[in-house]
DNA sequence: TATTGTTATACTCTATAACTATA
DNA sequence: TATAGTTATAGAGTATAACAATA
């Protein structure tokens, strides 16, 4: 296990050459878990292709856009990064348009951070991806099985945390 | 999104500090799906611990213990990395006892690869790990959940394919 | 003194391309 | 010529620590 049970930013998709063997690890939750995010997660990079933005600043837009006016440090805890990664992030977003920094005139330590129209509208395709994505695993989940699976995720996740 | 749809090697965990909000992606099987894989990782290497070797070596114990005698190009391609990436991780997991590397006598540009009896014997600590892990996932799943949830994540991982 | 954001530095994982030694 | 493995180099993502400006 590794990839078995990686988590993943750059995760090598688990391949399953001819003849190689993996062990008895198919019956296992957490195995075939890991599996179907991995083919979610690479099903969703295919269908946004070029449109693409990489996965930290995609994370970056939504957080703002759901949080408009946002410190960088609000915004460094809210996506689970240490500060010092979003210096180039943002002047990443920055320069491309899509994210605006102003001084906050309360604390003028801190920005104030938003998105641009552009932000916003490259952002609205990202989530219409991300839309279209789901209504291809809810196809795949079954429109019976959905609320089951979905509840079954989240006891996963409560209790784990 | 992003971690939202991310994959995830050295993912950060996507937290939630209090007042942040992160957009309407609760319902999202997607997201939700990368919450618990997420959540399972996390549950994981809290587990190991000290025990626990880094994603990447572990894969390779697998790999090598399901395919004794592999070669280091049959694993690159198993483990979906590139083949150089393997020699600083073969050269570590020789050094500490783990593997051997034999030259093929059929074909002496390649190597032969094997556990070592110490390696087969951190393989199984760890695998004893994963078998508790696993025990822990299946009881939040519920028995009378686990056969339509792993089907569930099977028609995932085949319908994207 | 404490905090916001930046910079310097370092570590990990990954990839491509050029190299060697065999085939 | 082609393949197995190595080395050199580079890029993305992350982290810690020290720093300047402001609180």
């Amino acid at each position: 296990m590794s990839q078995l049970y990686a988590e993943t930013d750059h995760a090598p998709t688990l391949a399953k050459p001819d003849g190689v063997r993996l062990g008895a690890l198919d019956e296992f939750v957490g195995f075939t878990l890991r599996l179907a995010q991995e083919a979610s997660f690479a099903a969703f990079a295919r269908r946004t292709g070029e449109a693409s933005l990489r996965p930290g600043r995609f994370a970056i837009l939504v957080l703002i856009d759901a949080n408009p006016g946002i410190s960088q440090t609000e915004l460094s805890a809210a996506a689970g990064r240490d500060k010092s990664t979003l210096t180039p992030a943002l002047a990443d977003l920055e320069r491309r348009g899509l994210v605006e920094r102003r001084r906050a005139p309360s604390d003028r330590r801190s920005y104030a951070l938003t998105l641009t129209d552009a932000g916003r509208e490259v952002l609205r395709t990202l989530s219409e991806h991300a839309a279209a994505h789901d209504r291809q695993l809810d196809a795949l989940v079954g429109e019976e099985n959905k609320a089951a699976f979905l509840a079954t995720l989240r006891r996963i996740v409560a209790g784990l945390s």
